[in-house]
DNA sequence: CGCGAAAGTACAAACGATTGCACCAAAAAA
DNA sequence: TTTTTTGGTGCAATCGTTTGTACTTTCGCG
């Protein structure tokens, strides 16, 4: 492996002019930083990493902290995080935490270990608050949350504009005639949930139609809950749902299936996330598109940002997109 | 942060010998081992990742080059792999190649930047040959193929039993009494591909049925090139489709409908992959599942026992399994 | 022509963990 | 008792890069 050493020697000059000349210019003359970029090329020249985070305290790596990778959503979140991280000379180090506070927590000290520049995180849905975020990330590293964000703590924050979102599939089920309209919540441990839920409220009242909390359907956010919560509905009397995932939105159209009712003209759905499958399914279900790809190239973009000492960004909204399918479209 | 100095010096000691106490004994008493890791524990130590790597010359990280994370079958992968890392304290750095060998090399030389113990790859499928692999990988870093593999190149090779899957699909679809079976079949560049239409083959003439080269159809692995083989496979008067993906074998149903065919009645359909969202479309998708996960496990666990000197991990062959499901089952 | 500023380089000390070698003690063998 | 072995530790160098400080040029200007 060739090091700025060699390459110092062979030019005759000193490795610290060398490092210089390599991460851009500062103080040396135009000419020797072309000599030693040339020579670097020619001699296959590759900064050990290990040497310079050392050094630096900080490596060109960046953690990713994710519920899961192989859901839909993180994956493309991921995807979309990597092709920045790339574009600027970083790495992408992922950790999963499995939903779970204490993986959290370890995932972060493995980050921390690694002496990363910066941690995108969403957090897992059983950590309540974020203080064992803040303790656990090196203060030096740069934070950014998305999706699952807790507000409370500090540094950019890229998220789902969940409240209109679940307005407009809540009235987008008003202006296609449903008359009662539940909804599957989630988990209110999570602000993305609970701002979905409020938008769905406000919609409620905004055209003038009741809000009914026996309706409302808190905690599952996988199939079977959203099921179980479809069958209770229709007892209830319901002849719509929205719902804050997908998967329990196809809970609730096999419930719906159970009954014999024609979808979309008995029983409408709308989902959230848009998961591949909504659009294969049949009837194909219509669902609040959250665009995870570029959620993660905002949230990488936050972090090379802050790089930037002084330079703060806030919060960062991105709107979902209600993409109309047969689940709900009994008005063409 | 605390380092061993400060260990050290709390305990009268010296780096060397906390050093030695905190990675496995070796030659140190059980009593002090015992108090370092007890102060250690005490003063909140962490291991600087960047000063071991940069001294030992490689870092407790693994590379995974994928074509893209946001796959179903790739994200398993990555998630299994992780796990596995994880139990043994290494970490997972994520590349995609985009499918493109360009990006696949970059990711390759970024990895060796970070001294990288070992690289875990699935190959892009515009690599023809493994060259680049062994030309930009570190010599130290051990090798572990998965799926898309050259078996050209040394080391541990994680496939799925492609030839069997195949073989399994195809006579699936003779037993349920078709008779005209064409093949959907991907690109010969990669062995996995190859090997499943060997299956397909060798299922028919083992049957005792005629393999037909105008019901072969090379080439594109997305829906729309399924829908596009379907509609020819029609008209040359196929009654099943054997495909080597699930978004080809979408295509072909969408093809098969189009035509006003019943499926599975008048025609039948085996995907590969068991994407998820094979089991939720209607007709459901029989499928070839791949078990990515424990492929992602596998492949981690053979470089883990790769590290043991001396210890050898050859061809690892996962079985697929046939998932039946409404497509192909005409006889219950 | 001389002096100060500026520009360009060199020196050397870090960063924190690892490890070959030397060393000392205590235990075992002679 | 002396010698050998072995079990534990300490010493000090090293990995390759970065960076504060000091030094040498070169140049401009009075």
């Amino acid at each position: 492996m060739v090091t700025i050493s060699d390459i110092a020697k062979s030019l005759g000059i000193t490795p610290s002019t060398v490092s210089r000349a390599l991460s851009g210019s500062e103080r040396v003359k135009e000419s020797t930083r072309k000599a030693v970029e040339e020579t670097a090329e020619k001699m296959g020249y590759e900064r050990n990493e290990a040497a310079s985070s050392l050094r630096k305290g900080r490596s060109k790596v960046v953690g990713i902290v994710v519920p899961r990778i192989n859901r839909e959503f993180f994956s493309n979140v991921i995807g979309g995080a990597e092709s920045v991280l790339d574009e600027h000379g970083y790495s992408a180090l992922i950790c999963q935490s499995h939903e779970n506070t204490l993986d959290e927590i370890k995932a972060l000290k493995t980050l921390r270990s690694n002496r990363v520049s910066g941690v995108l995180i969403s957090h897992a849905i059983s950590s309540t608050n974020g203080e064992h975020i803040l303790e656990n990330i090196a203060p030096e590293a740069i934070l950014v949350q998305f999706d699952r964000v807790f507000s409370s703590l500090p540094g950019p924050k890229i998220i789902s504009d969940n409240f209109h979102g679940a307005y407009e599939g809540t009235r987008h089920l008003i202006e296609q005639g449903y008359k009662k309209i539940g909804i599957i919540a989630g988990f209110m441990t999570s602000e993305a949930y609970a701002a979905r839920l409020n938008g769905y409220k406000q919609a409620l009242s905004d055209m003038g139609m009741e809000i009914d909390e026996d309706i409302i359907f808190y905690g599952s956010i996988v199939q079977k809950g959203g099921y179980e919560a479809g069958k209770i509905a229709l007892d209830r009397g319901c002849d719509a749902i929205f719902s804050t995932g997908d998967y329990t939105a196809l809970g609730a159209l096999q419930a719906a299936r159970e009954r014999g009712l024609r979808v979309p003209e008995d029983f409408g759905v709308v989902g959230t996330a848009d998961e591949r499958f909504s659009a294969l399914i049949t009837p194909s279900l219509s669902s609040m598109a959250q665009h995870p790809y570029e959620m993660g190239r905002r949230a990488a973009q936050a972090f090379i940002t802050s790089l930037k000492p002084g330079a703060k960004v806030g919060e960062i909204v991105v709107p979902m997109e209600l993409i109309k399918r047969e689940s709900s479209s009994r008005i063409q």
